[in-house]
DNA sequence: ATCAATACATCGACAGTCGATGGATCGACA
DNA sequence: TGTCGATCCATCGACTGTCGATGTATTGAT
């Protein structure tokens, strides 16, 4: 099967950090919440976001709490730990300086 | 062995492309344009670029003939094909436009 | 003679995304 | 009552693309 070429690359976690700098949040309404944000655009897909959910815990720049979400189901709540929130910042200015540079070339002649 | 985050995840293809776009070069030649235009940050190696420029190759956005370089070596010249043109502007909006959604989550809040 | 730069290319390891699939719960509606 | 869509979790295999390492060869400068 051949695959669709990737809309965000690489970006996904600074996107969910992001995300959740707003609050405590669980997959589902991450995964809403970047649908809504972008217009419709951002469709991110159930086998890349619970993977980088995971890489995310993993690295320690969130912790997780089962708590019950709004409809009254259990949800796992993600939470920005302190390293996270410096972990996102070091990745915005990474985006940006990345853009700034490919910028460069797409500027050049 | 870990692997380095990459700087450029996806986006090759359009740097090389736009790169084409001066006029036709070796694959050299075009790692050494990418890394003087970013300023030294663009370090494409060559286990990325040969790759890409095969992809490009089969993919008919560019064709390839073997040259005198301006060093007096041989060299496979790459050039940008009509269709390449068409998809350069394509690559290129879909950048900026992925850009833009990003930044739409980024300023979110 | 040797070394750096120029030039080609391939290989295996790895990360990350994708679509598909599976399960469970809840409210609404017929 | 049954079932359906929305909410919520998660995993799997397939695939793409990048990376570092490695190999070859030629040229010019030291």
């Amino acid at each position: 099967m051949a695959q669709q070429p990737a809309l965000i690359p690489g970006i996904l976690d600074l996107l969910i950090l992001k995300t959740l700098a707003r609050g405590p949040l669980h997959g589902y309404g991450i995964a809403h919440f970047l649908l809504e944000t972008s217009g419709n655009i951002l469709e991110v897909g159930e086998g890349s976001l619970y993977p980088a959910l995971q890489r995310l815990l993993v690295n320690g720049w969130t912790d997780a709490e089962w708590k019950l979400s709004e409809t009254g189901r259990r949800a796992r709540f993600y939470k920005l730990t302190a390293a996270g929130r410096k972990r996102l910042k070091i990745e915005e200015q990474d985006f940006e300086r990345m853009v700034g540079v490919i910028r460069l070339v797409l500027r050049s002649l």
